[in-house]
DNA sequence: TATGAATGAGATTTCATTCAT
DNA sequence: CATGAATGAAATCTCATTCAT
């Protein structure tokens, strides 16, 4: 039976790209209105199909915003990935990860990564699921971090993980755009800065004596 | 009748003291639930009194939310007040403030301060409101942080209003807690290596000036 | 025990000019925001006492609104006791009645009396327990209307109850008042016409023999 | 897709019965309990339905009555103007409207008309929204009541207004319905003598004729 | 006796979820 | 499969009434 085969990969095609579509949909209406001001509704109404198909993809809303955030980690960690393999420093490496991440300047307006940080709704539902995914991409900036730390470019001191939360950390000062806004202030320099405080923060003393560690 | 104005006192007392009650109640269901998941009957329910009696002291469920971040701030403000009088360098102080702020150290395990950043609905709902206090706390340190710009301990180059930023994000770090649980780590290590890369980070090159500087 | 009864009677007195004062606030209230919408808090706070207080005068706020009505409804009676008594044609006498009651010319405002036939509520929860007042007032005016009848004054032909019903009537048109605002028209023109109306309307054929009746 | 047209008029159709069932039953309760005791539960309860299918045909509680009395006051405003469009005197086409308008004589019991005018919370909820039907019902007595005066059938000294404003009070009469059944007086006898006590009220005088009509 | 804080039933409204068509 | 009407639990807020002081 090919012709049910492909009948079913086609369908399986469009459920996909509905699936998409719902996804797509979804992220601005959370991004614009919080989760709980996120109705299926309006999801539903802005992908143009009914309520209910929706539920035909997602069990719960709960389970679309998984899938949600989900998918942005997934393309999170890829990008992740790409800027590893890069050539340079390892701090130039980090910079280009945590200016694709900062808000505001990617071009995607917004991120959802900040989201699974802030709202607490989010935060309890979701609780371990993305444990994985986050788990994933936790790895790789240690990994990155430590062979800073190896190449002697960052202090090696600092233990890894808090060197890890704080370059995190700088990502949730989008809570702040709304004070950005009254300060006339360009995005580029604040993200300039930040990465400045942040890399001298965590830099080695003696950038020069990193063949002799590398030697050693 | 100076019986009256005792009894007067004491009821006002009272009503002072379930206030309290009630803001402690919500305050901690905030936490534990979100602005969203907190009910109104909930809270009644944990301070033991029928929930008509909370709409006794607080109108809406906004201006209980309102009070309790007001309450919080004010209290915060006052700790940046303390100790930007204190002695010593300007980071000393800075460095008091911000574990002060450091959620999961102080007395008090959780901060609400965050939640003014992170949740969207409180953001909307309170937004202005909290313009003033708001205001302040970002003087008192943006001073903080140009005194010292002024007295060599900081980069003049970096914008003081990155700083300020930078300085209030690293406390949203709160958001991963979790994770930090799973990993064996004490908090007081992680605030001091916090500490360590935000002030070598905005520290300037070279120290020894500092005495110039004073003597200036 | 003198004393004691001197006292009782001051207490007594005291309460009665209480029960007043509340009854005239509550008055004004119930007009200018309807049964429903009259809280008990409203009344307490204009009279300047405590809503218990007034639950020391009136058990419910059901028998509150009935002792005003009741209070309203004797007033009525009086009046029409009064002008009932006066010299004149029978005629004159229910015109004056009219006038008193016509809403937006008597020193008082607004009369309670449509409130009874009106608001549904009030209507429910009133039911039979104004039936002693409201009789004697459909009494008096009904042995007003035969006494027309029997001088000549009005037509034999209609019943009695009819005439007192359409008397009645009359008085709700109190309704219209925000349509009669938009029309630029004097509330004495309204009233003259609608009483030339009405007993125009009952008048017997020939007035002629209405002397003789005088006469008689 | 003339299935999908028929399937789509279906559901149009059973949408405006569960309307119409609605319709009726909050006008009954309406009619019962006056609109503050009116509960949306009761609604629903009474035609057999969830809480929430009521809001998914009227958005609030308002908006339902709104319907309500927009539906009624259209169904009277149709027969005013097929009363209207009647042969014969003027008075006769009043007195079929007032005898269509008179509760407890039509079909349906009661009308729902007088609510607008006594209970102050609609009068004070929907003031405006009628204004354009409640405009027309009075044009088109308006109309017929000149044409009386033009015809020489009512007196043209009387301001049509106030020949107006009588009319429609008559109506309010309904009040008294509750008395009325402790009399026992049939209601069209009732209807009859308001009719008579009215038109004679508002009749030109022309006496000359009037031995001819009555010797008719 | 007077008070007014406390109560809690009840009203409106929303919205995630289900299910007959 | 897709639909969207129906559901009903749950949330906020009001206010007549009670009762300890």
């Amino acid at each position: 039976m090919p012709e049910k085969a492909y009948s079913r990969s086609l369908k399986e095609r469009q459920k996909r790209q509905r699936e998409e579509l719902i996804l797509q949909c979804a992220e601005a209406v959370l991004l614009e209105k919080g989760y709980h001001d996120m109705s299926m509704d309006e999801i539903a109404a802005r992908v143009g199909i009914a309520k209910g198909t929706v539920y035909l993809h997602f069990a719960k809303k709960e389970d679309l915003v998984h899938a949600l955030l989900d998918r942005e980690m997934l393309s999170v960690l890829q990008m992740i990935e790409t800027a590893k393999a890069m050539d340079g420093t390892v701090r130039a490496r980090l910079e280009t990860i945590l200016r694709s991440l900062y808000p505001g300047l990617s071009e995607k307006r917004d991120h959802l990564l900040y989201l699974l940080f802030s709202e607490s709704d989010i935060r309890t539902a979701m609780h371990e699921k993305h444990s994985a995914v986050m788990y994933e991409m936790s790895m790789q900036v240690t990994q990155l971090l430590e062979e800073g730390k190896a190449r002697g470019e960052f202090r090696a001191e600092i233990p890894t993980r808090v060197m890890l939360l704080t370059f995190f950390s700088l990502l949730s000062a989008r809570s702040y755009k709304r004070t950005l806004k009254d300060w006339d202030i360009e995005p580029e320099v604040v993200i300039d800065n930040i990465a400045g405080i942040y890399f001298r923060g965590i830099a080695a003393d003696r950038p020069e004596r990193h063949d002799e560690d590398e030697a050693r």
